[in-house]
DNA sequence: GAAAATGTGTCAACCGTTAGACATATCGGA
DNA sequence: TCCGATATGTCTAACGGTTGACACATTTTC
């Protein structure tokens, strides 16, 4: 592959020039500029980015740890913040730690191996000893961590108390809560203090479910939801951590010949795709992706030019009402 | 952050030798070795992997480029491609085209520009000539391309003939094929002439419809499925090119009351977990995504060790049985 | 007992690029 | 006339690692 020194010579320049021109350092007249842009593309040259990164001692590489990469809401997760790295040139290292904490540090040290501007952290684990002096940024989203430069989350709190207090205004009077997968201290465990702050203000008779970790692979809620529905028959409203969980919800509630809306009332969490697309769609707490992903991409490269960010970020979250309440 | 030069002098010793501990290369002593990792650790020394590209000429890093993360069916290809990348110790680059050629092509200068291992193309665009002298292999999974290194696929007809012949032999007698999304050919097309190879060949009654580009980003097909099924009524077996489609065609049977699989059979593609999520549970054709990524990725490491790779490869398929048929 | 094989370690060139130090040359102004 | 600003370009030491060439012991083999 064609380098620097064969389109300096190819023009008649020395490496030094060419490499003014590549980066707009210094005087270059407007000849010479279009000469070296010439000889470039006639031999195909692309930069080499390892040499380019070695040499200015940073790159223009993000590493993404996610805990799945087929659940819905990581697939939105990576899909934005692909497309925000993109915006700002830079690239996206992906790995999928599975929620094992050795992953997880084993993944951090490659990233700290490729010398990334920075991680952008959406996994579950805890040793936060390994994550000191990583020199990098390491953000996180909807996730806790002391040693991180900077924390995203949506307001996980108001999430969970505008579905219950949406629930009981629909006239709900026997709510469930079914939690998610996380083992460890989460921002979304608020999304559950919050729904039985509700519930005991306004007295309503409340009930929790959490699945346990088994089911993070698969997906599979069934089992709990099933069980916490003959466990708590009465039940006529659900909210549900999730919207994958609130799909199955609804798939459990046509088996048990409930109708929902009418016999029970369904508020999900993410505002994924699968919301809008089940029948009946799902009313749901929209979490803005988009905006959390550009600001994590916006915290790493703000971090790496040397700036200062946020040390924790929450953003607002809405109710988007659809057919399941 | 600490170097090679580091290590050596808090160890005594010379780079070079202790790059060969590093490298395994020519002999060293246990006691020397041990030395070096000791001092590797209490330095919390990692090697600069650009540097080692750099002086390598090769990296251990993947391009993948995708047209879609959120779906589930790429989702699942992403997902295993980064478990095999893993297992022969190479990260990935994750790139999303979102199916346009623009951004295909700009992403593949990216990865010559990262002196990638290789890249792994599961896009759809077409544009042939600015596939050629890569310097790295280029495989595709599910996807045409002449210039390619290696291409891997399901076996596309195999699977639309089990399909077409399951549906038959499950009484229906009025089928529908829903296809994909694609513009360009794709071997994805063959399910379809399968299909109908299929119903000419058992002289059963076929239609069927394709959903345009416009459906892509959305994954929404209903309108589609409701205006099909609007324009053949008699319908009684549906043959969806993916999982997706599949789902969604459970969704509108149930909205217009028709019985699945009473009154209608459906069978889907992919085998993504939806398939097992939704109730009934649908009825399949497998593509042994983790075989196919696994080639994919051993390609790229073989192609990269200057082995030679299969030009073509075709993985069989499976009828997975649930409860849509 | 010399040649060959096995160990152990040093040295320096090279990978492709960046960026600071250093020539020159031109030109307007005091 | 000399000075500093403006333009244009060259040279070379990094960046952090790899690797072949080489030096020197020590052991084995015939």
């Amino acid at each position: 592959m064609a380098t620097l020194k064969d389109v300096a010579r190819e023009a008649g320049l020395t490496v030094g020039t060419v490499s003014r021109v590549l980066n707009n350092r210094g005087y270059i007249s407007e000849q010479t500029r279009e000469k070296v842009y010439d000889v470039m593309k006639k031999l195909n040259y692309q930069p080499n980015e390892m040499a380019r990164s070695l040499s200015k001692q940073t790159s223009k590489t993000i590493g993404v740890i996610v805990p799945h990469i087929v659940h819905p809401f990581f697939a939105k997760v990576i899909s934005n913040l692909e497309q925000a790295a993109y915006n700002s040139q830079y690239r996206i290292l992906l790995f999928n730690s599975k929620g094992k904490e050795e992953k997880e540090e084993e993944y951090i040290e490659a990233c700290r191996s490729n010398r990334v501007a920075g991680v952008i952290l959406c996994s579950g684990s805890f040793n936060t000893e390994k994550f000191k002096n990583l020199g990098f940024p390491l953000i996180t989203i909807e996730r806790f961590l002391d040693e991180g430069t900077a924390g995203i989350e949506c307001d996980n709190y108001s999430g969970g108390v505008q579905a219950a207090e949406h629930l009981i205004s629909r006239g709900c009077r026997h709510l469930l809560h079914i939690g998610g997968v996380n083992e460890q201290p989460m921002p979304a465990d608020s999304r559950k203090a919050a729904f039985e702050d509700v519930c005991r203000r306004y007295g309503t008779e409340h009930h929790a479910v959490d699945p346990g970790r088994m089911f993070y692979d698969e997906m599979n809620y069934y089992p709990v939801i099933r069980s916490a529905l003959d466990q708590y028959p009465q039940t006529d409203g659900i909210f549900a951590s999730s919207d994958v969980i609130a799909a199955q919800a609804i798939q459990v509630c046509r088996e048990k010949n409930i109708g929902v809306p009418e016999q029970m009332k369904i508020v999900g969490f993410d505002d994924v795709n699968i919301a809008s697309l089940t029948s009946p769609g799902i009313t749901t707490v929209r979490q803005p992706v988009k905006e959390m992903t550009e600001a994590a991409v916006s915290a790493v490269a703000r971090s790496a030019a040397g700036g200062m960010v946020a040390a924790r970020s929450v953003f607002p979250v809405s109710l988007v009402i659809r057919e399941s309440t």
